[in-house]
DNA sequence: TACCTTGTCAAGAAGTTGCTTGAATATGAG
DNA sequence: CTCATATTCAAGCAACTTCTTGACAAGGTA
């Protein structure tokens, strides 16, 4: 084998990790899997996708090395190999918002409109935390509260927030915050809070980028993922 | 269209960016084009494809938004469309390096064995250079050192190594260093110098990650991609 | 033991990707 | 204006990808 024929297999392996997330669905699972680990029956609910097509996205993903499993009696767990990974995520959408132009519709089209929503940045988040001046609400689904959440954030999952409306305070701003910068759970809670008369903003980003600031989070369950 | 399926759209087009990359020859050509802009003839010879198909590959890069383009007379020049683009290709070989196995025995097959390699840190070079006791020697072809180098690099492109070795000072340390960390030409260059009893080690990365770092660059030709 | 739950694997239909060849287009030189 | 050079585009075929269905395997439970 020749000098171009091993360049090229090294660079043909590269590729492979790039093929593992050129898929929408894998896209989504590893979105999902940067909260924290999650079995596969719940992964397939949540990519609306069959469990035996959810199990073989989920098998290329690992063939790539950016997934790893754990089991727990008839569950298989999967999760992020490691925070590389979601980094790599990042950077992926980062270039994708900022460059590839149809992301801008497509986002607007799932978001909606986000001129009217203010954000509040981690850093002013986190000086406003330290005065106790704000109420911060994870709205993410409770299976990703419970596997990490920005310290002293109440979980109130999106499907319960229009019922749960009456427990928050008139009198604080409240803060929102979900999976990432494309996820529409706190757009969605911010533009019901203050519909509701509530001062309310949505974090930047999400969950993810926090702990990877090493910004202070806590959890429920023993966090396998750090 | 349900959210479902415009959520589904948003990560289909995530996912066409990570398409994209996801090719050995186009991942040769962002790992080429990182050094600087290229045109189509030079960049189908660099990858060994012929002009036609290197032509469709750069397309579909344009595509996704990695690339852009300039013409100048005859000639059009791909470029990287921005340095986010770059650092998104520094985090797949990251991790790909981290975490997918087969990426350790192809680095290998290509570029030999390491271990005897002496590396040296960014840090350290640019501390070294302050007090003017190295020599550092650019082995890249001689379009990327005009492209942009290290301050006060000397081009010797690897091919022109072995003629002039005389001409480089025996009782100094050489630093090597070309494209990141994958690519052959610092190693090889090291590993001759060394063979003829010069004092050398490879500078860790290349110039893209150096330049990444702010450190001090600089170029003949007019710097289009900065 | 038999049976249930959870997840994986194999085969196959429909669509997509990669490379080659040859024609088409755009700019500059004479 | 004609010709040469540089690049793109279109057609076509082989190889790969995605998702479905149904069978299989591994672990837990009665």
């Amino acid at each position: 084998m020749g000098e171009r024929a091993k360049k090229d297999s090294l660079f043909d392996g590269f590729a492979d990790v790039a093929k593992a997330m050129a898929n929408g669905r894998r896209a989504e699972l590893i979105d999902v899997l940067a909260q924290g680990e999650r079995h596969v029956d719940d992964l397939a609910a949540e990519i609306g996708q069959s469990v035996a097509n959810t199990s073989f996205h989920l098998r290329v993903l690992a063939g790539a090395g950016l997934v790893v499993t754990r089991r727990a009696g008839t569950r298989i767990y999967y999760r992020l190999t490691s925070p590389r990974v979601a980094d790599l995520w990042a950077a992926l959408r980062d270039v994708a918002g900022a460059h590839y132009d149809e992301i801008d519709a497509l986002a607007r089209a799932y978001l909606g409109r986000r001129d009217e929503l203010d954000q509040i940045t981690r850093v002013e988040l986190m000086e406003r935390l330290a005065h106790g001046e704000i109420v911060v609400v994870d709205v993410r689904p409770s299976v990703e509260y419970e596997a990490g959440h920005i310290v002293g954030a109440r979980s109130i999952p999106s499907d319960r927030l229009a019922r749960e409306l009456s427990t928050l305070p008139a009198d604080r701003e409240i803060v929102a915050y979900c999976r990432g910068p494309y996820c529409v759970y706190a757009d969605d809670a911010v533009r019901l809070l203050r519909r509701r008369g509530l001062r309310a903003r949505r974090l930047e980003d999400g969950f993810p980028e926090w702990r990877e600031a090493a910004l202070p989070t806590e959890s429920t369950t023993a966090d396998i993922t750090k």
